[in-house]
RNA sequence: GCUGCUGUAGCUCAGUGGUAGAGCACUUCAUUGGUAAUGAAGAGGUCAUGGGUUCAAAUCCCAUCAGCAGCUCCA
């Protein structure tokens, strides 16, 4: 007998085997036709999964109005996508089709090259199918018979799946809806009709089982919505999204630029960008005081044999810009790290336990040489500069000193209103064959980081395989407005650099004896081209007064007042804002909409009435007109914001175009 | 690096083989105003670059460079 308890809190029991649809029908028919799927005990089933036969479940029911039914809903619409292109086209191999954050893709083999042109067709192909309401169809077959089955539908991907990654499956599932039959883990909704809305959104190539030595398939991206509403407010949230960009609000507001004669992914800062970048660099240099590091000056380059002992040079030789030969045995490097260089810095004299933790800091920029299909706009570039720093600290300092790093960072991405983040515990991949050190030394470090971040009720996600090669790391995670993942922020601890091996750090410990030091890398913003592309979006390109490039613009009613004009500003620049004037022939609304779009946060605005009454009108970015105050008010409201670091505005929300968050199709 | 798409004025874009276009920005002139666009005139382009096809190429083909999306990579 079993006992299905109800959300309500009733309970009802069944002798034989039911399915959530039948709980649902023995509850009423209205919620039947609503049910689309169902979760038990948590985990979200298909509505025809069969309950257990005995014992006592939490079913709920799953309509329209759980967000959980939606990601259900979209993946039987990549379904719906699969049968379409393969009624269009020849030949089509089926691969995975998994939901995603803000939809789902089905990745396709197949001889004809899919092109956004192929959309209308295809969507009018599944509209069709959605019209039909043909039901999707559970089948629970056993190893043998899936295998036979997939043989005949000629699905080569599948096939290889059943015998590979499902060869421990006894039992596996296809969803049929009439002629297209796919194996599929599920779960589905009953019937396409509840799809109200949908769209095909983009097509690009993705690597079979994501491995870069294997065949390229072609991958649908798409969403779909209850109704047409949340669809266009989804296109909307996108569009918005794009207009945040870093790359576009850069070239809009003047801030950087990349010329493909420089080179492709270096930054050319403009003045309007070097002075966020300058306040951002002065912003760290205070909270580095305050932690007592000590700010070291290395070159941009490093002889090859530096890098070898160091293990970078061969590790990553393809990701890093060719050696400058000078001469037979004088090559160099453009330095792709900081560390090598703080740690011959350390290595310059003996140190004692008494100087320990050392903290060396440096705007360290570094050049790699990265894959030109991964260059993006400010967040992934050839050279960047690192807020970078290295402490070397005795072994029971660490968690000290790991504190204090994460402390930092998280004060200074607060300090910017970035909350939005998550922390990410790099750790080694068991199976992994890219990482150095040994395992003793691997686990001291990882139970660190792990200890420190629950002390500091961090709640960090581990992830093996993310660590660096030399040591796990804390990596603080952002998403940008299309809601791509970058690292920003980072903490990683290093017990390689240190050794024997490597450079065999020593210090002298109160027994007089030779001890090794703990290498800490961290940078609280990580690269200061990323972090600026990722705060441009999160602003939306309207930086908080203590960050704009212009603080204020002086703008006059009138020519006639231009002289007052420039006393006003005279006065401004005198109190250490940046502040410019508009004495354009134009008229003032046209000079206050040029100032709105630049993004201005402040505007004085001069004409009679001030000048007679020695005061300025204050226009606020935000909050739009704020009438006339004494100068010396608006200097002092003005002082107190900047002072403050206030951040008045932020904009959040992504185009949800990112990672995978289940893939329902990967058995 | 891989797959696909794209490249026209400073910016956003139109232009499918026959004399290179619009809006905004810019310059000049007029206008001197009160919280998101005053009016007029003007200037600005080897149509990414290099080859090819053609009587004729922004348009078709090839290569290169660059950008975009995704994948892969990321010390």
């Amino acid at each position: 007998m079993l006992e299905v308890n109800l959300p309500d809190g009733s309970v009802k029991s069944y002798e034989n085997s039911i399915t959530p649809m039948g709980v649902a029908e023995d509850i009423g028919a209205g919620l039947a036709r609503a049910t689309l799927a169902a979760e038990v005990d948590g985990q979200v089933v298909g509505f025809d999964t069969p309950l257990p036969e005995s014992g006592s479940v939490n079913l709920k029911l799953l309509t329209k109005k759980n967000e959980e039914a939606l990601g259900v809903m979209r993946h039987s619409c990549a379904h719906i996508m699969a049968r379409a292109i393969m009624r269009l086209f020849d030949g089509v191999q089926l691969a995975f089709g998994p939901t995603i954050e803000g939809g789902f893709y089905y990745d396709f083999d197949l001889e004809h090259k899919l092109t956004e042109e192929d959309f209308p067709a295809i969507e009018a192909e599944m509209k069709k199918i959605i019209k039909k309401n043909e039901g999707f169809e559970r089948l629970e077959e056993s190893h043998e018979t899936a295998l036979k089955l997939v043989k005949e539908l000629d699905q080569h991907y599948k096939i290889e799946h059943i015998e590979t990654g499902l060869a421990e499956h006894e039992t596996l599932t296809f969803y049929r809806q009439g002629e297209f039959i796919d194996l599929c883990r599920g779960p589905h909704i009953p019937k396409p009709k509840s799809i109200g809305a949908f769209k095909l959104l983009s097509v690009a190539g993705a690597y079979c089982k994501g491995d870069s030595d294997n065949n390229v398939l072609q991958r649908v991206y798409a969403t779909a919505f209850f109704n047409k509403d949340d669809l266009a407010l989804h296109l909307e949230k996108i569009e918005e999204a794009k207009r945040r960009d870093h790359r576009v609000l850069g070239k809009k507001l003047d801030l950087f630029t990349i010329s493909p004669l420089v080179g492709q992914g270096l930054i050319l800062w403009q003045p309007k960008g070097t002075l966020v970048r300058n306040q951002l660099i002065k912003f760290i240099s205070e909270q580095l005081e305050k932690y007592e590091y000590m700010p070291v000056v290395t070159p941009n380059i490093g002889k090859v044999d530096l890098y070898k002992i160091s293990g970078h040079y061969p590790y990553y030789k393809d990701s890093q810009f060719a050696p400058i030969i000078q001469d037979e045995d004088e090559e160099y490097l453009l330095k792709p790290m900081n560390c090598p260089h703080h740690i011959m810095l350390y290595k310059s004299k003996p140190r004692s336990y008494r100087d320990l933790p050392i903290r060396f800091s440096e705007f360290g920029t570094v050049y790699r040489y990265e894959q030109s299909g991964e260059l993006n706009g400010l967040t992934r570039v050839r050279g960047f500069t690192q807020d970078d720093a290295h402490i070397f600290c005795m072994e029971e300092q660490v968690p000290d000193e790991f504190r204090k790093c994460i402390e930092m960072t998280q004060f200074v991405l607060s300090s910017l209103g970035l909350t939005d983040y998550r922390v990410r515990l790099g750790f080694r991949d068991p199976d992994g064959s890219k990482y150095v050190g040994n395992k003793k030394d691997w686990d001291t470090a990882e139970d660190a980081l792990l200890s420190v971040c629950k002390e500091m009720g961090i709640d960090a996600t581990v992830e093996p395989g993310e660590a660096a090669f030399y040591g796990p790391k804390a990596d603080f995670v952002v998403k940008d407005c299309l809601g791509r993942e970058w690292q920003l922020g980072t903490v990683q601890l290093d017990y390689n650099l240190p050794s024997t091996e490597r450079f065999a750090l020593e210090y002298i410990g109160a027994d007089n004896q030779a001890h090794r030091p703990v290498m800490i890398h961290r940078a609280p913003f990580g690269s200061l081209e990323r972090f600026m592309g990722v705060l441009i979006e999160h602003y939306a390109g309207a930086f908080p007064l203590w960050l704009a490039p212009e603080q204020a613009r002086v703008m006059v009613v009138s020519q006639k007042f231009e002289a007052y004009g420039k006393e006003i500003e005279a006065k401004f620049k005198a109190a250490g804002f940046r502040i410019s004037g508009d004495y354009r022939s134009e008229k003032i609304g046209a000079k206050i909409r040029d100032a709105q779009l630049e993004l201005i946060p402040y505007m004085i605005i001069l004409g009679a009435r001030e000048m007679e009454s020695g005061t300025v009108s204050v226009r606020d970015r935000i909050d739009g007109d704020l009438g006339s105050m004494t100068i010396e008010d608006a200097i002092r409201k003005m002082t107190d914001e900047k002072e403050q670091r206030l951040v008045r505005q932020v904009f959040h929300g992504s185009a949800g175009l990112g990672n995978a968050v289940q893939s329902s199709d990967d058995y």
